[in-house]
DNA sequence: TTTCCAGCCCTTTTT
DNA sequence: GGGCTGGAAA
């Protein structure tokens, strides 16, 4: 067979991987070397050339976005649809396997996947219960602390207490979460690993079922895996099967959130693989790539790599410092139309920054400029409170017994059910060892309400039964419509929220219902025995969706340097280059940590295709308070050669012309000469850097404030 | 029961 | 500076 398809477009490296024989294979693919390519063609060698049946492969990644582009890109090399393959992150993978072993693991059918949000409302609620503290033991916390202690593979029982009253009120609340997720038949997302690897570790058969169907096992983005993962990939992998693993040390930026890039190191030592380096990159300029080597190089223990390139060496990084926050956001803002001016494209240009509140600025004069920009992160589709709403009414429908959503909704419009209410309710369910809705029924049938409060309990009951006995028929589009309607949902908005809001809200509801009528169960869930709405439901929790839905739109994208990994641009900013803000207060006082903040500063140089620029501000806003702070460190650690400075906002000759250029180009501009622009008008020119046609000029509009324009591409012309 | 305001917190995020 | 929470007032 010809297989020339599968290698042609590979180099040495990649080419390596993707043939080698028998036994594990450790690819460290440094930013940009094509690790995703090297995956894809590695799945289509083993089905193409080793025969090896799609039925035996599990490739695992880390988002759905991930593993939806290799399902694309495996379906697109080999030319048809590898079906019965399992691509699919850790979580979406184990979900599948407990829904084919819910009983074996001691979970109803209908289980039910709690979100972040589900899970610290829950814990807030058992604190509560336990009439504990909250200031002591701050929900957040317990969050933190149970997803950590789950993560590490450790039950309430497996954790040491040494008879400290805190630690064992702790572990209490653990205990308690836990037993209220057991009998609402509710499951987290840390749960859903620590469940699977149980089922894998304590039972033979299925253990030795799973290690003979997936002969070979590929991972993407291995230093992000956590003690629980990489606990399951060995299980997996029993004495026989082949790992491909893919990852880059230099890249784990998720220490704080469990991952261990440890793991790169242990998966060398448990398995001795073949290790292979990708460090040809296909990305970046030459002078980009030095840049961050040289940043990288900082960092002790690294397993070593060097990024290297064929391509051009590209210009040099800008550096820009700006007197206070806002400066820097003006100066970004007008590099970005002055790449527009040039013919770029809004999308192709990204303002990268570490922290959320950052963006604030940069979005006001965006929007002062009119330049369409999209800002990562925030609430995602199903995280929205409306489409929550709406979706815990389908949750109650699915499972009346999942009491999160029940106590969501149970005075949602608000229909007259008021804590004190609630409250009997939930003292009777824990009492009787019920759910809410069982609570809620048998307090209405044995009169156990004040009348009022009977009635509007009664209510809600009905319009729960109405909607479950309707569903039978209906399809899942229709059941979301008929929720939304129903509990008048959109009326409630309206009634408490600004109209804008509240028409937001509507088309989010709208949105909801064409996503439930469009929704198409995956083949899989279908084998693995899950009704259309189970499926529906797991996927909300699971894939919450986009942060925003204008993708289609050219615009400027902002998002934090955690979010941007995996992306790449041709005019990368990375803005709030600042000791205290990159790296982090938080980070800086630990070596760890800090070494951390330099892999994350490495990530946003190497996102960068054509051009980096750097910006820091001597003073900015934090928390209400002016803080005045020095360039980062990471900036002192980029050779000073690979480096312009910049620094306009100041009436100051650019360095080009100290040199002895006159500041005045081939037209005749200078310092000071009023222009018109077709279409800002008349301004001054302020700043002249460079000469002939690439000379930029910065020019204060009259109208328009200030701008930088390429003169070759500026059409100016000279005024008196 | 609902609504409003003062006081609290404040790094990064996917599943 | 701004978003969320909980306690106090209507």
């Amino acid at each position: 067979m010809d297989v020339s398809h599968l290698l042609d477009q590979l180099n040495d490296a990649q080419r390596e991987a993707v043939t080698a024989d028998e036994g594990h294979v450790l690819v460290l693919a440094g930013a940009g070397s094509g690790k995703t390519r090297v995956l894809v063609h590695r799945i289509a060698w083993l089905i193409q050339v080793h025969h090896v049946s799609p039925m035996g492969l599990l490739a695992v990644t880390f988002t759905n976005k991930a593993a939806g582009e290799m399902r694309h890109r495996v379906g697109k090399l080999l030319n048809l649809r590898p079906d019965g393959l399992w691509i699919g992150t850790f979580h979406g993978i184990c979900h599948r396997m407990l829904r084919m072993h819910a009983a074996e693991v001691g979970l109803p059918e209908t289980f039910q996947i709690l979100d972040s949000d589900d899970q610290y409302r829950l814990i807030r609620r058992v604190i509560r219960d336990m009439e504990l503290d909250e200031g002591e033991f701050p929900a957040r916390q317990m969050q933190g602390f149970i997803n950590h202690h789950k993560e590490e593979g450790r039950r309430p029982g497996d954790i040491e207490c040494f008879d400290h009253a805190f630690q064992a009120r702790q572990l209490a609340i653990y205990q308690h979460y836990q037993d209220y997720c057991e009998r609402s038949g509710l499951i987290d997302f840390a749960e859903l690993l620590l469940r699977t690897l149980e089922l894998l570790r304590d039972s033979d058969a299925r253990r030795a079922h799973y290690q003979d169907r997936f002969g070979h096992i590929l991972i993407d983005e291995f230093q992000d895996t956590n003690t629980l993962q990489y606990a399951l990939v060995r299980l997996l992998a029993g004495s026989k099967n082949q790992l491909f693993v893919v990852g880059d040390d230099d890249q784990s930026i998720y220490g704080w959130r469990g991952a261990k890039v440890e793991n790169v190191v242990h998966f060398d030592r448990d398995f001795s693989p073949k290790v292979v380096r990708l460090e040809q990159n296909y990305r970046s300029t030459a002078t980009i790539l030095e840049a961050a080597n040289r940043v990288i190089d900082h960092n002790a223990e690294r397993m070593g790599k060097n990024l290297w390139t064929e391509g051009e060496k590209g210009e040099a990084l800008k550096l820009f410092t700006a007197f206070n926050a806002e400066e820097e956001a003006e100066f970004v803002i007008a590099r970005i139309q002055d790449w527009m001016e040039q013919g770029g494209r809004a999308s192709e240009t990204a303002i990268l920054y570490r922290s959320n509140a950052q963006s604030r600025l940069f979005e006001q004069v965006l929007l002062r400029e009119e330049i369409p920009y999209r800002v990562y992160g925030g609430l995602r589709f199903f995280e929205r409170a409306e489409v929550k709403d709406a979706m815990a009414y389908l949750r109650l429908v699915h499972n009346p017994h999942d009491d999160p959503a029940f106590e969501r909704v149970i005075n949602l419009p608000a229909r007259g059910i008021g804590e004190r209410t609630v409250a009997l309710i939930r003292d009777h369910a824990r009492r009787q060892g019920q759910s809410l809705f069982e609570a809620a029924r048998s307090l209405c049938e044995s009169g156990g309400f004040t009348a009022r409060a009977g009635n509007a309990v009664a209510g809600f009951l009905a319009l729960i039964g109405e909607l479950t006995d309707e569903y039978g028929q209906a399809g899942l589009g229709e059941a979301m419509q008929a929720a939304i309607d129903r509990a008048e949902l959109a009326d409630w908005y309206r009634s408490r929220e600004p109209a804008d809001r509240a028409e937001a809200r509507e088309e989010n509801l709208a949105e909801l219902v064409r996503a439930a009528e469009s929704f198409t169960q995956p083949f899989e869930d279908e084998q693995a025995g899950l009704s259309p709405t189970a499926s529906f439901l797991a996927q909300a929790a699971l894939e919450a969706g986009e942060h925003q839905g204008e993708r289609w739109q050219d615009c400027v994208q902002l998002m934090t340097l955690h979010s941007a990994k995996g992306l790449e641009f041709p005019l990368v900013f990375m803005a709030g280059m600042e000791e205290g803000l990159f790296p982090h207060q938080k980070s800086a006082e630990e070596p760890g940590r800090l070494a951390e903040e330099r892999r994350l500063c490495y990530v946003g140089m190497t996102r960068a295709m054509q051009q980096l620029v750097l910006s820091h501000a001597e003073s900015r806003m934090i928390h209400g308070q002016t803080n005045f702070s020095r360039p980062s460190r990471f900036l002192s650690e980029i050779p000073a050669e690979l480096v312009e400075e910049l620094r306009p906002g100041r009436p100051r000759v650019a360095p080009a012309q100290s040199h002895g250029g006159a500041p005045q180009d081939a037209e005749g501009l200078s310092l000071g000469t009023t222009v018109r622009h077709p279409r800002f008008g008349l301004g001054t020119v302020v700043t002249i850097e460079g000469q002939g046609a690439n000379a930029r000029i910065q020019i204060n509009f009259e109208s328009a404030g200030s701008k930088w324009l390429v003169l070759g591409y500026a059409s100016l012309e000279r005024v008196g």
